[in-house]
RNA sequence: GCGCCUGUAGCUCAGUUGGAUAGAGCAACGGACUUCUAAUCCGUAGGUCGGAGGUUCGAAUCCUCCCAGGCGCGCCA
């Protein structure tokens, strides 16, 4: 028994929501509305005789950056010029002459620039937006972009040979709001730890804690160089000595000294183990699998996979050592799959376990490193290429290193001394949310400083309460609108929303109305930190508007059209936050 | 030396996959609580998008070459 199958029995799956989604088409949002009637135009155009050419590609619709240019624009009659032989403005004008608007969405088209066709959205057109949003409820902007395909997302898998730190936990948290976002759009999604528990790390992490013992028990050592020196090795090393059945505590010392160093491997990276999954649990995050790589030595698949690589002469043997030929595939050099001692490298098991991943019927694999290992990813990503998979089947997401700092100033961290800053230790000062959020707040790939005074402010520096302010708000809202104003919830639901008139009302409408290419924008090019940065937004949309106009104690009709649009913000609110992880409060 | 990432306001960062006059927050200055939570809002100021070429109707975004910083380049894991 392999101390992987001991740390099974006593886990205790960490459960994480999942949704199923049951719809098989998108929301068909405003952009896509226009699409279709600036489509329908320019094939009317054409049959008409007003265009030259029947080709024109994808309509693409932009949202405009000021309010001068209306809501959205299309570039269609810039990009079309070349093809249609015609100046833009003519184009554009040919396109608006044809343009077909039953549901009567547009208020108003105008040519501008170069030939920029604006469209100005009339009011009532985002009401459907906010019906949509009741009427799905937690499910509102969830894009089916998955179809139902399986991906899995492997992230953390940090060696168990110390505790988390920060770095690890930007990489956790990115990995896991990756796996709900493409859950949420629509993909079934599985999250993986690997465990490099095979290999020589483990018996370093042995031979450490052993040396602590002897040197607990008053015995001289020699501590190498290349051991782990952190104060949890000590208390690792105390824990199997009270733990020994001898007196004089040396049970450990009158084994055999390789027996010893296994055991107090297997016991260390166990313990180690279980405490990297109570501070990932302490994050919100938890695995659906854990995949020990010994697992994959012990089945026989990583000699499978050698032999089946010689087999398709995709690796061959020189200069002792067994060489895959990855430089056929886009990387620099050829890898070494098995040394001339014939022991197998880290790169072979990890060929093994993404072709098992893929055997395990998941179309989608994802990766999430810490960007110190990129040079890695040519070489993986070259594996699953010669494996037969397509490119985007397999992606490798970086999370970059996290610099502490507290109060602008570095906080210092000496890896080699093994003193650092746990990732515990700042969840117990920040807190799971805040530090989950200010994760959020950069690109992955964007190196990022997280300030532990900064975290725990409570003020508008700190993102997450600026968010969480929102939810709270509305809530109260909600109690007093039932408890002093007698509104119930289908009052509410009733509302006609005909009242909305206000700018910062229509900005809340066109923000929400936003949600779901937003989530559809996270979720295809992976970077959740788009959904964080959406809910900001959001947020800065209703404290405007909050400050601004009452949405209690006015005319009823009024009061009721306001409860039904802020009651819609604070699920869009809290919906992100879910997905982010993050709490949403009733009240701050 | 080679490869990847980063370079945008004084600071920290966004920038909808090539769009129009480059945006937020902090810091600075000036305002807004008798009112649904001021953990909020409004206003002012702040820029050669590291630099130089190129591609085209149009570049922070794409290509080439430099500059600066970070990381990685083993028959290590």
């Amino acid at each position: 028994m392999t101390f992987i199958d001991i740390f099974y029995e006593a886990v205790r799956f960490v459960g994480t929501k999942k949704y199923v989604l049951t719809h098989s088409s998108a929301t068909e949002t405003m952009k896509d509305k226009l699409q279709e009637i600036v489509t329908n135009a320019a094939l009317s155009a054409f049959a008409a005789g007003k265009l030259n050419s029947g080709e024109f590609g994808v309509v693409s619709i932009e949202e405009t950056k000021t309010a001068d240019h209306g809501d959205y624009a299309t570039n269609f009659a810039l990009a079309g010029a070349s093809a249609q032989k015609m100046p833009p403005r003519k184009i554009a004008e040919a396109i608006i002459e044809h343009v077909v608007d039953p549901d009567g969405i547009i208020e108003n088209i105008q040519i501008a620039g170069p030939g920029f066709v604006n469209f100005f959205i009339s009011p009532p057109a985002w009401h459907p937006v906010i019906r949509e949003v009741h009427e799905k409820e937690g499910l509102y902007g969830a894009v089916n972009i998955g179809q139902g395909r399986k991906v899995q997302v492997e992230f953390v898998s940090a060696n168990p040979t110390g505790p988390l730190h920060v770095g690890h936990g930007r990489g956790a948290v990115t990995g896991d709001v990756l796996a709900s976002i493409l859950n949420f759009c629509g993909f079934v999604t599985d999250r993986e730890y690997y465990i490099n528990d095979a290999g020589r790390q483990i018996r370093t992490l042995g031979l450490s804690v052993y040396l602590r013992c002897r040197e607990l028990t008053g015995q001289s050592v020699e501590f190498p160089e290349d051991a782990y020196r952190g104060e949890y090795i000590y208390e690792i090393a105390r824990e199997i000595l009270a733990e020994s059945q001898d007196p004089g505590n040396d049970t450990i010392f009158k084994m055999d000294e390789d027996e010893a160093i296994a055991s107090c491997a297997r016991l260390a990276a166990q313990r180690i183990l279980y405490g990297i999954r109570e501070d990932l649990g302490q994050m919100g995050i938890g695995f659906d699998n854990w995949f020990s790589e010994q697992s994959l030595y012990d089945s026989g698949k990583v000699d499978d996979t050698i032999r089946m690589l010689k087999e398709k002469n995709l690796a061959y043997e020189a200069d002792r050592a067994t060489w895959f030929r990855s430089s056929d595939f886009g990387d620099e050099k050829d890898r070494v799959i098995v040394r001339g001692n014939g022991v197998t490298t880290y790169f072979a098991s990890d060929i093994a376990y993404h072709l098992d991943k893929y055997e395990r019927g998941y179309e989608r694999v994802i990766d999430v490193w810490g960007a110190d290992h990129h040079g890695y990813v040519a070489r993986l990503g070259a594996a699953v290429s010669a494996l037969g998979f397509a490119p985007g089947q397999f992606r490798v997401v970086l999370a970059h290193l996290v610099n502490l700092v507290r109060g602008g100033q570095p906080v210092s961290m000496s890896t080699r001394a093994g003193q650092f800053v746990t990732l515990r230790e700042v969840i117990d000062e920040v807190g799971k949310d805040a530090a989950r959020f200010i994760f959020l707040t950069r690109h992955h790939e964007s190196p990022l400083d997280f300030d532990l005074e900064l975290a725990k402010k409570k003020t508008n520096d700190n993102p997450v309460y600026y968010v969480q302010y929102v939810y709270a708000r509305i809530s109260s809202i909600l109690k007093k609108a039932g408890s002093e104003h007698g509104i119930s919830a289908s009052d509410i639901a009733d509302a006609n929303l005909s009242m909305l008139t206000e700018p910062e009302e229509i900005q809340l409408m066109k923000q929400i109305a936003r949600y779901p290419e937003t989530m559809a924008g996270a979720a295809e090019m992976m970077e959740p930190h788009r959904i964080a940065y959406y809910l900001m937004d959001l947020a800065s949309a209703f404290h405007a508007y909050y400050n601004k106009h009452r949405v209690l104690g006015g005319e009823l009709q009024l009061c009721r059209d306001r409860l039904c649009l802020v009651t819609a913000v604070r699920r869009v609110i809290g919906n992100g936050l879910t997905l982010l992880g993050v709490e949403s409060p009733e009240t701050m």
